[in-house]
DNA sequence: TCTTGCCTAACGACTGTTAGGGAGGCAGAT
DNA sequence: ATCTGCCTCCCTAACAGTCGTTAGGCAAGA
């Protein structure tokens, strides 16, 4: 690929790097997303893009400072939007358990409503620079270890019963993670209720589906 | 990218899709996979590949027709290779619980196994053609639909309790794909602890856990 | 003599990116 | 009310390099 050699730019990156037009730049990182998820990072170039929102390829220079930008505007959609979005509701209300299905609902409800960049977001975080990358990966693993201190939580509390709170978060995020990989609009599944199926689900792997069988530990609460 | 006209050199194509040396042939897919696996199928030149090993670029051409047959031998390794070592144990010997159990974990050790060919079978199938697209789904089709029946036939039986058994297919194979995405030889677990506690993991979800609680259904078998 | 496995050289297309300019709109000065 | 200067958003043209692939040849072994 091309050289990206230090200009005596600075000025022009600078501006391109702060956003512009807000809606034009999400109009064009929703294109670039698409496209993404269609053809991978480095099988479309910048004048498909650019052919796509009907433009010049230059022109993309204009709102974003490098194709690694408009990756990472993609990526940023799912990883640090979805952290913002899901970890209040392990720290909210209710039980254990409708916190836990609270959060396969979202997470889920997330990935159908994101497609795209969902799909990029889970296969092209290599074409990122380390920096960028590790940006990104902080929010994966606060998320991941939000949800593992939360199943040991839930354990202790008599609500849920995992051995290995962390590999369970380990286990559930690849459960809830695995419809990016085929669930489609048109399916057999709307993703609502693919949400709450694959939140029933959830429970159960971590040992927290109590009606139909007596708790493992004990408890104080009623039923 | 460039063109593939279609050529007067039918022979020499033909010549170069029937394997010539075999072990020369699976060296050079092991490198692809490698270098595809660290920067994408599209990230990777065929001068890349060749010269990690050790060779001219177009020296590729006399073992392989073309990049994408490179790629399609790298994702054979998973999809093919996978369904044919995996499926005799659903049909095998066995409590419907014991040959998931073994399923699962032969399914997680064969991701340990092959992490190249598994990474680049996860995300590289958009870059082979239709034609051979369809060949490698066919295979994680039969492999899901397989899983699917047993599920169904274990609920039968009275060892699982699988509302929705295709469902719950795709739940389990979630589940069991994930470590692709983030296991390493280094990490915290060895392959077959984790396969191991992923297999118990994977009875929970499908409601086969019988140990620990009494069974949701009635049974005669003992324990 | 034929095959295998590699080589050098070249093709045309495509890569990310930059330089530089032009049209239109808006703010402030005259 | 008009002019001036700046900012936004887009354009054309070009750069140096890389892409997959093919043609043609050469040395070693059967």
């Amino acid at each position: 690929m091309a050289q990206a050699q230090a200009t005596p730019a600075r000025a022009t990156r600078a501006q391109a790097t702060r956003p512009r037009n807000a809606s034009r730049r999400a109009e064009l990182v929703g294109v670039a997303s698409r496209l993404f998820r269609e053809r991978g990072y480095h099988g479309v170039g910048m004048r498909a893009i650019a052919e796509a929102a009907d433009i010049q390829a230059a022109s993309l220079y204009h709102h974003f400072a490098s194709k690694e930008e408009l990756l990472l505007e993609s990526i940023y959609v799912v990883d640090r939007d979805l952290v913002v979005d899901q970890l209040p509701i392990l720290e909210g209300e209710g039980t254990y358990r409708e916190r836990l299905e609270r959060l396969v609902r979202g997470h889920v409800g997330h990935i159908g409503a994101n497609r795209d960049a969902w799909w990029v977001a889970g296969r092209e975080l290599r074409a990122l620079s380390r920096e960028k990358l590790d940006e990104v990966q902080v929010y994966r693993r606060r998320y991941q270890h939000a949800l593992g201190d939360f199943l040991a939580a839930g354990t202790e509390a008599g609500e849920f019963a995992c051995d290995d709170p962390r590999l369970s978060a380990l286990a559930v995020l690849d459960m809830i993670n695995g419809p990016n990989e085929w669930w489609e609009p048109d399916g057999r599944l709307a993703i609502d209720e693919l949400a709450a199926r694959y939140a029933a689900l959830a429970l159960r792997l971590v040992g927290g589906d109590a009606p139909p069988r007596q708790a493992r530990k004990r408890r104080s609460s009623a039923r």
